[in-house]
DNA sequence: TATTGTTATGATATAATATAACAATATCCG
DNA sequence: CGGATATTGTTATATTATATCATAACAATA
């Protein structure tokens, strides 16, 4: 990865996706080899789909680059291995955008927040307690049951302020 | 309103939508008057049928509904009352839904957060500070250029424990 | 009042996203 | 094995959203 003097280096390192791909699928199958689930040839080869972009990915794209290799896909294919991704954590769904990206830190529950560009289209998780506490502090005063929340911020990364 | 022992009195404050119809249209009708920009009959009607519902209600459900007296109407006739809308402040979107509800608190901007009850379906929006300043922070000490941000939690309300 | 630029709406078509429903296989477990 | 369960195949459809071009209303001048 190269430096820019310009960019934070905290963004810089938050955001650098290295070589992710192999060391996620094999968390992954350790996960679901711990939780006695399948992770089938299929969900496997969609969450690699889903690495290989890098960036948030919409189902009918990742569709597209599964018909390449696997000619029966059509959108149930993709949607049920998507929604078993999600629902292992190993894949999380941003609202704003109607799409996926591998989760950087899956196997412990985590309470994620994003900030998407605008402009790149990239989408950086971040870990974060203190939004999480402070959601979970409203909604317990006022007597509701939390389940799930979703945390999603827009503007320019700092590379695409450059231009 | 009708009260419950057993659901939290902040719950039912913050909850109650009482005759809130008038009031948010003449708020938005001042607003766009003092903005210069033009709250047209379609505009309004669109946002009183928003606040009808009382609750988050799709695009496609409101044009339903604006159908029975507008026949013309067609789905770009409702997305662009909602696009006006929401720019202005008037109209949240809901990511998680696909629906919008009307602003409790239209006319400063406001960085709201909100509880969605996945039985009956209702969102209460609160006004927060402490999670938006958090997002805040983390996005400034990354070099990150915040636009908007969207913050939707999903459970259980305090009415919708009780069954 | 004409001219003209701007904004808003009408109208049709289509794109993009997501799910329903049922059949066919594969896997698990006694 | 044989029956139950989970996964995938297949077709059709539902739901949400936008593109495009034409027309109408409004606003700002001349
Ligand atoms: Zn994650
Ligand atoms: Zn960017
Ligand atoms: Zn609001
Ligand atoms: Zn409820």
């Amino acid at each position: 990865m190269s430096v820019s003097k310009t960019i934070p280096v905290a963004w810089q390192r938050a955001h650098d996706h290295g070589q992710c791909i192999a060391p996620a699928i094999n968390a992954a199958a350790r996960i679901c080899e711990s939780r006695g689930i399948r992770l089938t040839p299929l969900r496997r080869r969609v969450l690699e789909l889903v690495w290989e972009n890098h960036k948030p990915v919409g189902a009918y794209g990742l569709l597209d680059e599964l018909k390449r290799e696997h000619s029966s896909a059509a959108p149930p294919t993709i949607y049920r291995a998507l929604d078993f991704l999600v629902e292992q954590g190993l894949v999380h769904r941003i609202q704003s955008l109607n799409a996926y990206v591998g989760c950087n830190d899956p196997g412990h529950s985590h309470k994620g927040m994003f900030l998407i560009c605008n402009d790149c289209g990239d989408a950086l998780e971040i870990e974060d307690k203190g939004v999480a506490n402070t959601i979970d502090r409203f909604a317990s005063r006022l007597g509701f049951l939390l389940t799930s929340q979703s945390v999603e911020a827009a503007g320019l990364c700092p590379g695409c302020q450059e231009a």
